[in-house]
DNA sequence: AATAATGGCAACCGCCTCGAG
DNA sequence: ACTCGAGGCGGTTGCCATTAT
């Protein structure tokens, strides 16, 4: 999981952040906040670029993370707002207050791609399976606040910004993602 | 009990965008 | 108009933990 620490030529160090370090930029940006991330490291007394403070920062240290399980609820947001946006991960995160890109993607990698490769391949089958031949199939999925909504499985599968999984129904209400975050 | 495979998290790398000079 | 540096983002990798064989 983590990383042997290390140097690089030019003297920062890599790796895994010790406690120390993550002491040392909490307490830095604390007082006197992250005004320039690249001068950052060396006032705060860290051997390690503006780039992995900032990263670090706003992964892990920033007072507002949620660290823990995604809810089915937000594992929906994840997968719909995909299907719309495609890989947006920092977007997407900003419909999940307390979440971050890092962990949206993680998540996606690890657990979500999978389940929605599977979703669309069984509704794929599902679909061919139908002896009915014009009649879409409509069925409710839940909306980020739990909500159900109609949801065509038809067009999902045509949907080209997403040839795996979309929302294309959803279309019309896209404006559910800018109007505000799914979670409050 | 030992080993291999898989899952999950954390960090780095490289590219892109934007603003200042 | 161009260059350069900083910040931001997405992809990929590394490593430990857990599960399966």
């Amino acid at each position: 999981m983590v990383r042997t620490p290390s140097s690089d030529n030019s003297g920062l160090r890599k790796g895994a952040w010790s406690p120390d370090e993550d002491t040392k930029l909490v307490a830095y940006i604390t007082r006197y906040g992250h005004w320039n991330w690249s001068q950052l490291p060396r006032f705060a007394g860290l051997a390690r670029s503006g780039k992995s403070c900032r990263l670090r920062w706003m992964n892990y240290l920033r007072p507002n993370v949620k660290r823990g399980n995604f809810t089915p609820q937000q594992e929906e947001c994840i997968i719909r707002i995909h299907a719309e946006r495609g890989n947006k991960w920092s977007a997407i995160a900003a419909e999940l207050p307390g979440r971050t890109d890092l962990e949206v993607k993680n998540h996606w990698h690890t657990t979500l791609r999978k389940r929605s490769q599977e979703e669309a391949l069984a509704i794929e089958e599902t679909r061919a399976s139908k002896s009915s031949k014009n009649k879409e199939s409509m069925d409710l999925v839940p909306n980020c606040n739990g909500a159900a909504v109609p949801f065509s499985a038809t067009s999902q599968i045509t949907n080209s910004s997403s040839p795996l999984f979309s929302f294309s129904s959803l279309s019309s209400s896209s404006k559910e993602f800018s109007s505000g975050p799914c979670f409050p």
